[in-house]
RNA sequence: GCUGGUGUAGCUCAGUUGGUAGAGCAGCUGAUUUGUAAUCAGCCGGUCGGCGGUUCAAGUCCGUUCACCAGCUCCA
């Protein structure tokens, strides 16, 4: 009552909607005044505000009373503080290095990819060199299901109505996918997922326990309705292209299939300089569907993969998805960054709603577990992330061009071109730079664009037939015979980015 | 979707109190034939995000809409 009262003199309706929220018989409640700041709080407060030594504003924005969406929106003033000058400092030289690495701006200057206002917000055009980046990321991708005992799929980018009822994605997602298109009298949906139609797959025949597990993996483009407020360059979109895959097995065969997993998505990130992850386990929710006893299993299965494989992980207590426990694995960048993108989740919805089975040991009819996993996440957002882990360096193996040729004057244009038709046939990304300019002014150019290495030549390098190198960053790195270059970066591509350990 | 901000040439940006748009880079042309991060000169390039309004006159003011940015909420 004391407490109501002196904030009804603040007149501070929001104190009061909590103080009227509160148990008055067993709750302490404090105040706290920092100067004339006087404050409903737990606590603890700072003895003093004096005791705050550096500090920055960073930021204004809106932000909901009480994080709902529903509740007004208030101002919120970000600043932050450190004990010590360096460390901020330090703190703000990161903030700078990141703004530099921001991944639309490094896609506008090293022309890999572009969005437009008038084409449509949250759909991503792939340019040359962004599309080479890809197609290296979805050979590898491809290459690697394939040598991990998956088979590859392709399915329809849209479905009738009667698929999403059944999914039961018209019934839960409704709102975040794009409105249905009649054809013959019928409603079809364009797909936010890809599931349903590896079910279909599935359902095409008679399952034995023989048959099990089917890995089934698929470069699926989706398109789902985002907002428009969450829009970000390539790591938020409304079409993407995801790296998923689905494994139906038996419960006896659920455990190992979560360790391959497991395994299987650090040999893949470890290919793109991302060794430092986190596991987190998330436990079932309080509005979930299927039986108990398989989400104890399913739960299980999943702490035992994670402490077979000796990983260090977190639990998220009731935060998997309504439909099945999960384990996500989230990186750490270059600049330790935390960014998630392996997800492996199970699914007790949908193989229910489809009435999937197999034939067990006993003849009898079975339900089998359906797993969803993605490595990548999707292939957009991956590429933003992996733009700012390089800052634009990508390593030789994903670089659009891996090296450029400059003649020294245009009078070495033949041997330039005879080392560039070598390359090309050794199968690495060359292009040949004849522009008639300096040559300081191509290295200029070339290093801006970040290409691996260059090659200069000019009348030393025709007269003794070798070819002198510059490596991105580091400068000239001398004299090598074609081929000795050539079997260098060969083994460099080979290596991609996975470290010595 | 919400709060606040921004939108000028391909890119990065300037543009006074409203008087009818400017630079650098890029591009094109020519000269130059170059040895490890920018050779020189000339030229081209914008209905100032879209629509509507106020005004003799709008890049500048107002309304609306689209997009983007920082967050919020959301992310199956």
């Amino acid at each position: 009552d004391k407490a109501i009262d002196f904030f009804k003199k603040q007149d501070d309706q929001y104190k009061l909607e909590i103080l009227s929220e509160l148990d008055e018989n067993s709750e302490v409640i404090s105040i706290y005044n920092e100067g004339e700041f006087t404050d409903l709080c737990t606590g603890p407060h700072l003895p003093s505000a004096g005791k705050i030594k550096y500090v920055k504003l960073l930021s204004v924005s809106g932000s909901y009373w009480r994080g709902d969406e529903h509740n007004k929106q208030m101002q919120r003033i970000y600043g932050i503080s450190f004990p010590k000058k360096k460390m901020l400092d330090d703190y703000i030289q990161f903030l700078e290095e990141a703004k530099k690495r921001d991944h639309r701006k490094i896609g506008k200057q090293l022309d890999l990819f572009s969005i437009h206002e008038e084409a449509g917000a949250g759909l991503v055009y792939w340019h040359p060199k962004g599309a080479r980046v890809r197609l290296e990321i979805e050979n590898f991708w491809r290459q690697a299901q394939l040598e991990n005992g998956y088979e590859l799929l392709y399915s329809p980018h849209m479905g009738k109505s009667w698929l999403w009822e059944t999914s039961g994605h018209l019934g839960f997602y409704k709102d975040s996918m794009y409105s249905s298109m009649k054809i013959d009298e019928q409603d079809y949906y364009i797909k936010p997922m890809n599931c349903p139609f590896h079910i279909m797959i599935y359902k095409s025949q008679l399952r034995s326990y023989r048959d099990l597990p089917l890995r089934w993996a698929e470069l699926g483009t989706v398109y789902r309705y985002e907002k428009s407020g969450v829009l970000h360059g390539l790591l938020r979109v409304r079409g993407f292209t995801q790296d998923d895959a689905h494994i139906f097995c038996t419960p006896e065969q659920i455990e190992n299939e979560i360790i391959e997993v497991i395994r299987f998505a650090k040999m893949v990130l470890g290919a793109f300089g991302f060794y430092d992850m986190n596991f987190y386990l998330s436990t079932k929710p309080e509005d979930a569907v299927g039986e108990n006893d398989r989400w104890e299993l399913a739960t299980n299965s999943l702490r035992k993969a994670l402490e077979k494989e000796n990983l260090k992980y977190e639990v998220d207590e009731g935060a998997g998805t309504f439909y099945g426990p999960k384990i996500d694995i989230k990186i750490k960048d270059a600049l330790g960054r935390e960014w998630q993108l392996s997800t492996v989740q199970f699914d007790f919805n949908e193989p229910e709603r489809f009435d999937m089975k197999y034939i067990g040991e006993d003849g009898k009819e079975h339900r089998p577990f359906m797993v969803h996993r993605a490595l990548l996440g999707s292939i957009e957002r991956f590429f933003g992330i992996l733009i700012e882990h390089y800052a634009g360096d990508f390593p030789a193996w994903l670089s659009p061009v891996q090296v450029a040729v400059i003649p020294v004057s245009q009078n070495f244009s033949d041997y330039a071109d005879d080392v560039h038709k070598k390359l090309i046939q050794a199968n690495l990304r060359s292009h040949v730079d004849h522009r008639n300019e300096k040559i300081g002014y191509k290295i200029r150019d070339w290093e801006t664009q970040k290409v691996p290495y260059m090659i200069i030549v000019g009348e030393k390098e025709q007269n003794s037939g070798n070819i002198s190198v510059r490596q991105h960053k580091k400068g000239d790195i001398g004299a090598f015979t074609l081929t000795d270059f050539i079997d260098k970066l060969t083994i460099e591509i080979k290596n991609k980015d996975y470290r010595n350990n």
